[in-house]
Order: C-alpha cells, then sequence, then structure tokens
DNA sequence: CTTGACACCGTAGTATGGTACAGGGTGCAT
DNA sequence: ATGCACCCTGTACCATACTACGGTGTCAAG
C-alpha cells in the first residue's frame, strides 16, 4: 500500500509543501502518480526525508544533502567516484565532531568553573569558546 | 594599536558588511569610535567572529550563537542560570556529535563494502544514512 | 592640497529554505 | 449527489543571513 502526500509528510514530521519543495529540488525523485495525478509514495520515503532533517540541523546545506542522495542514482557513475565522495564527507563529519568536542569541553570546563553563586560577569564561559582553544578559566 | 573594520574583516575572513551586520544583530558588542566615527576594534573581537562561523558550519543559527555570547554580557543574570543554559547546550551539542558519529559510521561501512568495481547502483551507500541506523549491506 | 583607499550610514537586493494562498480537481462517506 | 477533506499547480510571500550600492566623509601619502 502506498501513501499521499499528507501522510508522508506527517510521519516525516515536516509540511506538504516541503515535501513538493524538496521534490522540486530533486532532494527526493518524482514518484508515481495515480491517474489523476496524486504522488503515490513508498513507506521508505520517510527515511530520506528524515535524513534530510537531521542533515541540515548538522549544518549541511541542501545541496550537500542533495550531493550525498544523488551518489547512487545517477546511472554510469563508478562505485570507486563513491567511495571518494564517501570518504571527503567521512573527512568533513570529522571535523564537524572535532569541533563540537571543543565546544563541548570549553562549556563543560566553564559549567564546573561556575560556582553557581556571583553575578555572570565573573563567569567568563564564552572565553574559552570564542578562541576555540580553552583558556584558563 | 585597535584595528579599523577592515583589517578585522581580513582577519576573520569575512567581509566588512558582515562585521557590521553582526554587530546590528547584536552578535558582537559596538565598539568604541574615533572623533570622526570610525569603529575601533580590540584584536580579541576575531575570535568571537571566527566562533560565530565555526557554529555556524556545525548548524548553530544566528540567534543561538547569540544566545551563547549573550550569557556573559547581560549584567545581574546569575551565573547559575547560565550553568542551566551551558548544560542544555552541551546536550544538544552531545545529540549532533552522536548524530554525525552515526552517519560517519555509516558511510566507512558503505565505502568499505564498495570494492570500487561496479557501477553506483550495487553500491547502495545511502540506504543505510536513509535511515540514520545501518541495515544490512 | 589633492587623490585614492578606506570608513560611514541607510537602503535595497540576493540566496537559501521554506510557507502560504488561489483556484481548481478528487474521493469517499453520508 | 453533495459535502468535506485532501490533492493538484503555480505564484507569491516570508525569515535568515548576508552582500551590494549610493552618497558622503576621513586620512595619509605624494
Amino acid at each position: 500500500m502506498s501513501l499521499t502526500i499528507g501522510q508522508v509528510a506527517q510521519q516525516a514530521g515536516i509540511g506538504i509543501e516541503t515535501v513538493r519543495f524538496y521534490e522540486r529540488q530533486g532532494l527526493i525523485p518524482e514518484p508515481p502518480r495515480t491517474e489523476s495525478g496524486y504522488r503515490q509514495y513508498p513507506e521508505r520515503i520517510v527515511d530520506p526525508l528524515r535524513f534530510i532533517k537531521r542533515a541540515q540541523q548538522l549544518g549541511f546545506t541542501l545541496k550537500e544533502v542533495a550531493e550525498l542522495l544523488h551518489l547512487r542514482v545517477v546511472p554510469g557513475m563508478r562505485c570507486s567516484d563513491v567511495k571518494v565522495r564517501a570518504q571527503a564527507k567521512i573527512t568533513e563529519i570529522e571535523a564537524k565532531i572535532k569541533d563540537l568536542q571543543r565546544m563541548q569541553v570549553a562549556l563543560k570546563k566553564l559549567a564546573q568553573a561556575c560556582t553557581g553563586r556571583g553575578p555572570t560577569a565573573e563567569c567568563p564561559i564564552l572565553e574559552a569558546l570564542q578562541l576555540g582553544q580553552e583558556r584558563t578559566c
């Protein structure tokens, strides 16, 4: 049994217009239609839709998401190409993780240094973040 | 010695207009001015500017960055408040790291499964990513 | 003392990522 | 057979985050 666009939107937690927007942008394939023109989605369509949302929250643009999603679609593309691209993304993700970890370490250190007493001015929670390297606190 | 807006922009790797934009948005404080109205920046201004850039690449909006940057500025705010907010951000960052790690694991697994031979259609590199959980490959 | 690079301000335009109609057709339940 | 919820297309509008422009003032080197 296939899903209507409304069911898809609801399950993915996005709006109907957004689903159509992603289709126009080439992020998801055009689904088959009924005689009357209604889109008929397979259930698995919700996976890429959820993925798009997650990836955006991690700082990837729709264009970047599309790049990923296109790797397996384009015919005639060699698997080795895909591998190269995957590797590039892995490196990029590595860098993001490291940045986030640095932010986290800085926040943790300074939250600890924070006694819970005194005004904020005495708690330079962001001095460390501003550098990307921790300063002494 | 203080910096002009042009020097700041160059050192931070952004445009002059962007520096002024961030000032209007309250992301960086209004600097002192010369008699003639020129902005005079301390050297450390480049740190928050670089931080803004990095944080954006990690999926934080300018509003969220501003929230972080404001924690230490507002007078009369208690350190415990700051601590609570810091904790919330730590949790948020934790979730982002986990998502990225999941993406990375999936990409690595599938890059390995990719022999480097055969067309992309045989290499479902994104089946796993689309779920957020790995499928058998 | 002028000329060229840079600064000022305000306003407007652009790109991205949606979101909201308007004006119409569909499908099914009563 | 007629609502009513849902779908269709197309266009227009919105928020975010810049980016460019016009008109003017400043400063320092020649």
